[in-house]
DNA sequence: GGGATTACTGTGCACGTTCACAGAAGATTT
DNA sequence: AAATCTTCTGTGAACGTGCACAGTAATCCC
């Protein structure tokens, strides 16, 4: 009926509790003998250790704390998001950790989160695309367990460690392609301008371009399917004579070749697009995205990696920046 | 330094821990003279109370795990998972408990899963995308928490509650919908048969075909993209003049009009292609999806609602089949 | 053969909370 | 005025674990 404790393992296998938390916890100090008699009597009792009790003495929890600030209606919009869960999942997995997921849409959910953090019941936390002056960040402070991020918290990039793509580089590639095929003017739609995204992504596109990269030829989006259609409707009717546009998400992307083929534009004969992330929609559209492969596994796992070596004790940690790659189909 | 405790917010107020921890609780007897006092003092403290020694007395921990069970590769590739987390979430947080998520794509995961529930470490298991003949139900049995399923769980329809798209119904409408327009040679590609979308979708469709839903125009998939093109591609060799096909998914549709493509064929004046979701896809692809809208939101509200009332004790509690709609867009 | 080291084991305490219980003070009924 | 009820409060015990400490036996070193 009741749940085994460490005492009914311990007397099953005929030794103290002592004994068996020191298995439990890999001391090597257990002889040959207990530790069969012990590892016998767990699976016959089917004894779980409790974690609340085991929290209690440690002051961990085992437990990660993902954090995902966004809007509600707009969360998850993005399928990378999905990848980030994933390997979260997996390589917290790997140390017994369980992952928790909140969000921190409004102010109340805010709140929620730093009551939590605070109140000791995560020994890490995991941002996501937290926005710049999210008063999160500042809420969480020091003294809290370690923070990690995926992507840079702007204004915090020499506070909470993270790994990221080279968002200029990948700027630059996508708009040096445009150039390299003789496109004459080359329109951008960016992300949002307090997200590392949707600054650095235009700052590779204008240092290609120098003045070229008029105010005409940038719109701005929300990441959001339905902001890539707006902006591109808005380019084209301030500048109808564009030939390229570098659209700062593949989701809006999708959004814009919508908005080109209701104004009657073949892509790529007409506009060249070329869009950013190499995410699944990339391939289910028509044309299929010309784009630039963000190796968002890999900033998720290097990100882990920073956020346990966090964990492990180990003193300040360097941001890592992983390098982006222009992925040819169809849109330009 | 050290976090508050209990204590001494009592101590700041005034009065003793059992008066704290009733008004923390909810209890009536709480005067207004020491509840002013108390909320004073945890203000003034930062109190947070601590779960773990919670968990401890009151042997529930105010978590519940969502359980993934896809293999690792696929996991997430359908954007419909984003929006049970979410609602999740939400749902979830206003009751103030937390969402911890878990895969259980192979045994050592299913292992883990098995131990966290059976340990005792969530209140309740949130099943998603669970193939027949899945151990983990087996596994985690009777006598553990609650568990409620997105979608039902084959073989345990009547031993977990669960919300889902009246499976059925959506399949007769798209494939009646063909009908209708006069196709006559309707093709389809199904989800894995150890799904209730894969078998229940099918069933509909042979609800409507009757006799001409001949093997050779049935081809099966797993959900991904590239199994969709992979089924059209099929299905094509082995029934070069048809003129409709119903995909199980949504995602799947996307690959079916990549092979078509391919394949030369227009769409939908050659071949008419319907969906099934209503997911964020649809509408990237090109020429737009027409499909079944399938209400996830509501799905996974009435599943958590589920979830709620088994926690509140209630007796056992009926499953939800909700309606699904025809979106007509341009695909057929 | 005496002292130091190594390998291993058991025990008491603390972690921070909830709950059952006992009891006090005031209001209400008999 | 006594008895009962209602409202409110404090206290001790228990939840299951890890850790520090003390202690035992065997081995090793000179």
């Amino acid at each position: 009926m009741k749940r085994p404790t460490i005492h009914d393992v311990a007397a099953a296998a005929g030794v103290s509790r002592g004994t068996v938390s020191r298995l439990l916890n890999g001391d090597k100090y257990v002889s040959p003998a207990a530790r069969v008699a012990i590892e016998r009597a767990i699976s016959e009792t089917g004894y779980v250790v409790n974690r609340a009790a085991r929290s209690l003495v440690t002051q961990r929890t085992g437990s990660v704390v993902m954090v995902l600030s966004e809007p509600h209606e707009k969360l998850f919009e993005d399928p990378n998001y999905s990848t980030l869960i994933r390997v979260a999942i997996r390589m917290l997995a790997e140390r017994d950790l369980s992952l928790v997921m909140m969000m921190a849409g409004d102010e109340g959910d805010r709140e929620r989160v730093v009551r939590y953090v605070r109140g000791g019941h995560a020994d890490g936390v995991l941002l996501v695309s937290t926005h710049a002056g999210d008063p999160l960040v500042e809420a969480l402070g020091s003294g809290g367990p370690p923070a990690v991020s995926v992507g840079a918290v702007i204004g915090h990039e020499n506070v909470i460690p993270y790994a990221a793509a080279d968002e200029r580089m990948g700027a630059r590639q996508m708009t040096e392609y445009f150039v390299r095929q003789g496109r004459r003017r080359i329109a951008m739609i960016t992300g949002p301008m307090d997200t590392p995204g949707g600054i650095q992504r235009l700052e590779g596109f204008a240092e290609v371009l120098g003045r070229k990269a008029t105010q005409r030829l940038i719109a701005h989006g929300d990441w959001t399917q339905a902001s890539g259609e707006r902006a591109m409707r808005e380019l084209l009717e301030r500048s109808p004579d564009l030939d390229a546009v570098f659209v700062a998400s593949d989701l809006m992307a999708a959004g814009a070749l919508a908005a080109l083929r209701a104004a009657g534009r073949r892509v790529p004969d007409d506009v060249a697009v070329g869009g950013f992330d190499d995410s699944a929609v990339a391939v289910s559209t028509h044309p299929p995205l010309t784009t630039i492969r963000q190796p968002l596994a890999k900033m998720a796992q290097e990100t882990m990696r920073l956020l346990f070596a966090l964990l492990d004790g180990a003193g300040p940690v360097e941001p890592v920046v992983l390098p982006t790659e222009l992925v040819v189909r169809e849109s330009a």
